[in-house]
DNA sequence: CTGAAAGCGCTTACAG
DNA sequence: CTGAAAGCGCTTACAG
């Protein structure tokens, strides 16, 4: 390994001004600057990360927050990894790198994050098994952001689920369908996703005098193909005159046309299918999911920006910052009027 | 942030006995150790990993090189962010963190490797963009896997794609098939699994004296749905008397059964499907998917135990190891005997 | 414009 | 069993 020391004997300059040299900092002849990293070069000079950071009490770390429960998929998740992909493009191009933060028995999200001295942390997508360890992230003193998790006190960018849902029942209305069966997700306080989106949906349905039947409504086990499946049939058990589904995700709608396909009820033209998230391969399932994109990269830019103007000092909202979701029409929803 | 020397002096030892009670190392009294535990408990003492990293030169952390090209959809991949997942529990298990490698105009993968002192690294889904990038990672001195490129002098561990193709072309034989087209991804030569999988297949019908005709050949542009959809027009351009495809993954295998329904070809009645990966979804198509399962686990926990007993000095093999496939029986292939 | 000195927080021999 | 000294590689004031 060479060091500043190395370069500072073969050129004959001190180790400071081999230093200001490199980091383009100070004045020094250009002379001076151009022999150093001439010399720095030749001798294939790298700096040490763990020298500086002592030094400099930075270390160009942000920690992230990615534990994937709900799927039990890890990376593989259709909204979350899109956000974590951005993320890091963003994070990178400003001369940071990411470092998962992890939550073992022996060490907490907030004794990794001062262990490896990030000095930001962004929740991307959380387990909210571990919601009292995300807690004391706030109050660390160390700027956060979330794009999914609801932690008191950080700001949380996500999709305006409220305002999706609410869309969700108005285009289900415009085509004429009244029992509208709601597929929810598992209810969790922290990750308030699916709860928002059938806020929306009931207010819609509010709004136009034909409040929402709770019976309508069921709840899955979890963000998955099964999930959705098993809980079509239970309230296709109680409601069978059923036209339409609002699904909170894809991977759920499909489940609904997988059990659909089972017992003989075609799609669209016995049951319409509405889902959300705009999955990798909803685009080509039969028929054409329609549903909503959520904007993962916008939110990964935003959430990025966010974090790193925190990190800068500059006062940023401790609250929610909703994106709005894009509709993407296709075939999965017909109009019975 | 409170530092060894503040637990010094409040407990009346020096700076050498507090960083022995904390490491566990060396002979103290039963009575110091825990006299020094207690007050760095209190004090919320936490290490500072830079200055430790600095003394021992040991940094705990494992490079990634992740890229995800071939879909452009980063880690929402339905291999490679399997084997991310597992790799990631696997050596954090071991104490260490991952950070990912990347390579921009200012930064080579080998600097940025070098800049963070990783300990290893771990090629999970490279880019073959970065080939060049990739090939000076051998012979730095730092130890290396590859899950998906192959770089001389790189162990990698990867499925036995050709015992799998030879295993597809002796199924679709098995149930009748003659006709078979072959749908592969575009070829890569560091990314070999396609061609793999293409050269046992070709194997297996040499030795039943019923060479592949090359006609029944087509490449996609690239490992999706489209990708698949696109190249088996321009297959079933030439030869409408197919009954089965092999396709080299399950979304290439997706856009067959896309394009089919679009001209009325119906799935597994006039033509049977083979898929590779079995995607997330791949259980729930209509019909269900036969396909093989990579055991993106196996080969994820094998990658990180032959990294971490590269990097205590242990020798690992420099070429491939390759992991069995699973042959998973769905509904996509019948027979036409 | 350049350098001597000190320090970042921790650990490693080496004494005692 | 405990501690004084030195060092890891870099940077930051401060002189000159």
């Amino acid at each position: 390994m060479v060091t500043i020391y190395d370069i500072a004997k073969a050129t004959g300059y001190s180790a400071p001004t081999v230093s200001k040299a490199l980091n383009g900092a100070g004045h020094l002849l250009e002379q001076t600057r151009t022999a150093i990293l001439k010399t720095a070069e030749e001798m294939g000079y790298e700096p040490n990360s763990a020298a500086r950071s002592l030094a400099t009490k930075r270390t160009y770390l942000i920690g992230v927050i990615y534990d994937d429960p709900s799927m039990q998929r890890g990376f593989n998740h259709p909204v979350f990894s899109g956000v974590l992909n951005k993320f890091r493009e963003n994070v990178e191009a400003a001369g940071y790198d990411i470092i998962f933060l992890s939550c073992h028995t022996k060490l907490s999200y907030k004794a990794h994050a001062s262990f490896r001295a990030v000095e930001g942390v962004a929740i991307i997508n959380a387990d909210s098994k571990f919601n009292k360890e995300m807690q004391t992230l706030n109050g660390i003193g160390i700027p956060c952001v979330s794009t999914n998790a609801s932690i008191p006190g950080i700001c949380t960018i996500v999709s305006d689920n409220k305002k999706a849902g609410y869309k969700a029942a108005e285009y289900l209305f415009s085509k004429g369908h009244k029992k509208i069966g709601f597929l929810s997700a598992p209810n969790d306080e922290y990750l308030p996703a699916s709860k928002e989106r059938y806020e929306g949906f009931c207010q819609y349905m509010d709004e136009i005098g034909h409040p929402f039947d709770q019976s309508y409504y069921q709840q899955c086990e979890s963000w998955t193909v099964p999930g959705g499946q098993k809980a079509f049939e239970e309230l296709y058990k109680r409601h069978s005159d059923i036209t339409a589904i609002f699904a909170v995700s894809d991977l759920i709608a499909m489940g609904v046309m997988n059990y659909s396909r089972e017992i003989g009820i075609e799609i669209p033209q016995d049951l319409s299918i509405l889902g959300f998230d705009d999955d990798r391969v909803s685009e080509y399932t039969t028929p054409r999911l329609t549903t909503f994109r959520q904007d993962s990269e916008g939110i990964a830019t935003l959430a990025a920006d966010l974090l790193l103007q925190h990190m800068v000092g500059l006062p940023i909202p401790s609250k929610f910052i909703h994106l709005p979701c894009e509709f993407i029409e296709r075939d999965s929803v017909i109009s019975i009027k």
